[in-house]
DNA sequence: TATTGTTATACTCTATAACTATA
DNA sequence: TATAGTTATAGAGTATAACAATA
């Protein structure tokens, strides 16, 4: 019932994992899906291993920055900003928590409500965090070009929107 | 022992997951992994949703292309070629087998190797998902505009890439 | 000795349902 | 009734080690 390190998403690493030269892929490679997929192992990975040190998986790093940049909100609510189910999110903070980077505050208005903040440990590990993600984003840029880079994020933004709810429908279902 | 059907990769799909526009994501919108991370689940959701009558998921399309474009190849190349261990492979394989989309056949030359072939009813029910998948290619070129769909492509191999080994080293553990 | 296909196994991630205590 | 945090659980993905048959 305690296991102490959320970690691995898929930290084997080491291997090459390259589109194989002499073999035909056909519509893969034209597939956005299959390109995506193989991208986001190899970031992963890589971002595993400049992160070795700090012993941080994404979801971790990406649960302080929205604490971080949002002190206060509720678990349910920072859950649901990372797309990350409530239920799942529990064993997240609290090793967030264990850790000594976050704070689980109980707020006067409701009591069934946890409000997150960091703890001034939290916020220094947050800022060297911060630091090395960036220098993974550079060792990126590196590989792709600037141009390129840079020229990535606002389509895969918006294709991450592509099963958005239309605007004026039912609005049932929350988790 | 036996599953029958290896599908859902995220399949729960139907809600939100966009981008909370009053949250600040801070330095996470900059983060090409979170972002890629967010494109990817996105995509396969989307992609369950085209291929909803095919009851195939996005690695048993992969294998099939593979397959297809490439008769013949051994499991354990057709694994190295999609980057799953051999060992994973093998539910895959012989899912695809009593499916009657492939025929794993012995070969003349070495008896442990199984030669990996498209049946008649395999290349019939490839060429529908290729052409499924063709119309969820449309559906992504839609949201996000053609010159942004065909621009991701080549910086995203090319990320796919980060930890690929140096072609001067040991070169080891093969799995 | 090395490789192919295979089994067994452990661990992570995700989804669902249900509970409790509040509201 | 509804919501926040929580627990329990099942399914799917992945990694590792080991084995038998074959090379």
């Amino acid at each position: 019932m305690s296991k102490m390190s959320n970690l691995p998403v898929h930290p084997a690493a080491g291997s090459p994992a390259t589109f194989d030269a002499d073999l035909d892929f056909g519509p893969l490679t034209r597939r956005l899906g299959y390109v995506v997929r193989r991208a986001q192992i190899a970031i992963f990975q890589s971002f595993f291993q400049t992160m070795s040190g700090a012993q941080i998986s994404p979801a971790q790093y990406s649960a302080l920055v929205i604490i971080a940049r949002n002190p206060g909100l509720s678990q349910t609510r920072v859950a649901q900003a990372l797309a990350i189910k409530k239920a799942n999110f529990v064993a997240l903070a609290r090793e967030l928590e264990q850790r000594g980077f976050v704070e689980r505050r109980n707020i006067p208005g409701d009591k069934r409500s946890l409000a997150l903040h960091l703890t001034s440990a939290g916020r220094l590990a947050y800022a060297e965090l911060d630091r090395l993600s960036e220098d993974h984003e550079a060792r990126l840029r590196e590989v792709i070009g600037i141009e390129a880079y840079e020229a990535l994020f606002e389509p895969l933004i918006r294709v991450a929107t592509v099963n958005a709810v239309e605007p004026n429908l039912s609005d049932s279902d929350a988790d």
